[in-house]
DNA sequence: CCGGATTTGTACGTATGTATG
DNA sequence: CCATACATACGTACAAATCCG
């Protein structure tokens, strides 16, 4: 680990543990730099961290305010997996498998993604119960290509997991989609739907560090069962085309 | 405008242009910093801002390889706001001034906030037309001790664009919340709602660069008109507490 | 209102480590 | 094993914003 992951850590553990108070502001650079025996570039980087993760706001001239984390920092934002969620927020649940089997890819989707058609792809289904109900059905489609084999038991634990942890590949970014779409006939089949007419769905396209595609998930959640948060940092009026 | 930022602008242009097309790679940061006559540190920070905007994804010992900006640069994530959005996806629309009078914060909204209940904020309520539809309910609550005064050309055109360029306040991050909530009779009167029973609200708290809380935003979209889109990279397994 | 001290922002140059091919 | 490319780290200098006397 790099010295201003470090770094980074240790503040932010000083800014759980209250030793950095809200509101406060924290040491200024150089004296920070002081402290760890490191440059001012490495202390930077440290507070970059912070700032991107929510602890802090930084005000030239001025100093590193600290932020009451308490109420910002909740992001359920980023290329987080359900099982991560589960784990971080200690909700009690079960995975069931529903489908692990190698198929060619749905039309519908390799027009969503622009790939040839008879792509091959596993597809694992999966319905997370919560309290005794299925709120969330997710789907995923990952290329042969590039994951050859999932075993039904990573499919039950975590898919990043296995990924990451035991094919070693890196995962690098995805797009992501949030839209509220009518129910369909397998919603209701597979999930506990009540009176609900209406489902959020979120679709991404996951690639690799070297922007291979290798995933698309769609995640299926019960209206009342959904709820996103983010940390957004201004970063003047949009550009984005 | 600082010189790693011009980069970034050009760069990104370039990438726009196809000059440097998709799927191949950047010239290193070293041929970049000959070409624009600066030191290494400085590309580096540029590529950092395309990293972030979803230009480009970085590998070390391979270089930088240039994203299909068609695909995945549709990020609406951020502090966006919906003058800035309809600007830039040149949607044509109306926006109806229903309400903007100051008032003392309502109950709910100052318990959310942790903020004393004989707070004074504007009120203000925006509601949005799309061929002829309302399909988008705004409801801001601006706090009078930052901003004294919002005349109502200022509130039919931006809040943002106002608070930024007139004011020349600094907006620093917001804490944001998405959920399916029931459509309340105020949303059926002044939205067309069809035969829907639920709207997607999306909260957020804003506060300025120094970290004081000036805004509270309630956006209420009918279901069918909304769509979230993100570009998230991966940081490793989730830490947020 | 001004000047000086402090603090963050930008930029440069150098050196070394690590991954890729 | 080597060349190349990105990652990390250090040190220096100056600019710009803030604060205070």
């Amino acid at each position: 680990m790099s010295r201003f992951q470090d770094i980074f850590l240790d503040i932010e553990s000083d800014i759980l543990n209250q030793q950095y108070k809200a509101g406060e502001l924290l040491p200024s650079e150089n004296q920070l730099s002081k402290k760890y025996n490191v440059s001012r570039e490495t202390i930077r980087k440290a507070l970059g961290l912070l700032l991107e993760s929510g602890y802090i706001s930084k005000k030239q001239g001025k100093g590193s305010i600290v932020l009451d984390v308490k109420r910002f920092n909740f992001p359920i934002s980023g290329l987080t997996s359900y099982k991560e969620l589960q784990d971080s927020q200690n909700i009690s649940s079960e995975t069931i498998l529903v489908k692990n089997e190698i198929i060619t890819i749905p039309e519908h989707i390799a027009d969503f993604l622009k790939v040839s058609t008879d792509t091959e792809v596993h597809c694992i289904i999966r319905a997370r119960k919560v309290d005794g109900e299925v709120v969330i059905l997710d789907k995923d489609y990952l290329f042969t290509s590039v994951i050859p084999d999932v075993p039904d038991s990573e499919a039950r634990h975590s898919l990043y997991h296995y990924i990451e942890n035991k094919l070693n590949l890196i995962i690098g970014f995805a797009r992501k989609e949030f839209i509220v779409e009518p129910a369909t006939q397998e919603d209701r089949e597979l999930m506990t739907l009540h009176n609900d007419t209406h489902v959020v769905v979120t679709r991404s396209e996951v690639h690799l560090e070297d922007a291979t595609l290798f995933q698309y998930t769609e995640s299926r959640h019960r209206l009342d069962k959904f709820r996103f948060v983010e940390f957004a940092r201004r970063r003047g009026p949009v550009n984005y085309t």
